[in-house]
DNA sequence: TTTCATGTAACTTATTTAGTTACGATTTCA
DNA sequence: TGAAATCGTAACTAAATAAGTTACATGAAA
């Protein structure tokens, strides 16, 4: 798993997850499709589980599921439960008591709540069901251009 | 200066430059301001004057000057200049021909694309003059506080 | 009671970014 | 013309962060 993708790898394996829904899948497994190990993808989605996301099992036939329908899972929600930051840059004081500086937070935080708040707004619109929909999109794309050859 | 500061850091050295219109100030000086060293405000700052926002000039008396009003330096472009990127996450294939992941970076490529158009364009709305406005007003405001004290 | 699975702490490794040193190129001033 | 000041930049070091790994305790099922 590369850096800054757990995004997009947690989305990775929740699709997979919206494709079993009866079976539950193993750390395992997970961590094979995203090219990592257990450890990492049960350190990435623990907190999915705390958010109600996904479930998990311990013992025999254990492993992870979606803890609600894909049409009830937004981007937003998985970004949040991730701890992602949407914006990259920090507004963090250097100098307490510089003007300057307190005129360059106050103006970069009013971006930021408000960039934020767009952004939340946008990823809180699409769902994983949007996601597995897509998939079996080009799934069946796939099918009928074998068919076609 | 602290990591993901840059943006922030680079705004506090524009501002006293805005401030010292008339005065070039050395990489030395910056460096004070933002608690760095000349070499990081060199390198950090060296993308502005590519994108002609600073100018610098080398020798006795040489240093760094805004290259146009303040007015006419916007956020966006400040933002674009030092190669900052408006959202975190990466949606670089890692498993080519995976019809899941595909479907996933699908999806986010497209929130990414409409984020990035919405950022850009609110932080081109901000320029260093409203920076330099926010840092006279509070200037001001000591200045009366000290006065009723 | 054995096996399979998660939960999590601790440690190691890899990557990125900031900090530092060094020195050449350019400009000003005496 | 020579000394001092200043940027430009390469090369290296250090610090911070995130991922990868190992280890083992906990819990559930066969």
């Amino acid at each position: 798993m590369k850096r800054n993708s757990r995004l997009s790898s947690t989305l990775h394996i929740l699709v997979h997850m919206a494709e079993k829904p009866e079976h539950a899948l193993t750390s395992e497994q997970l961590a094979t499709f995203i090219h990592t190990n257990p450890v990492v993808v049960r350190r990435t989605i623990a907190g999915l589980r705390d958010a109600g996301i996904v479930t998990s099992s311990r013992g025999h036939g254990g492993g992870w599921l979606l803890g609600r329908a894909p049409e009830n899972i937004s981007l937003a929600e998985i970004s949040t439960a991730l701890g992602e930051t949407l914006l990259p840059f920090s507004t963090a004081p250097e100098s307490p008591g510089c003007l300057v500086e307190q005129a360059v937070i106050a103006v970069l935080d009013d971006f930021r709540v408000a960039a934020e708040k767009l952004l939340a707004e946008k990823l809180s619109r699409i769902t994983l069901a949007d996601l597995t929909a897509d998939f079996r999109r080009r799934y069946d794309l796939i099918g009928v251009s074998s068919h076609a050859v």
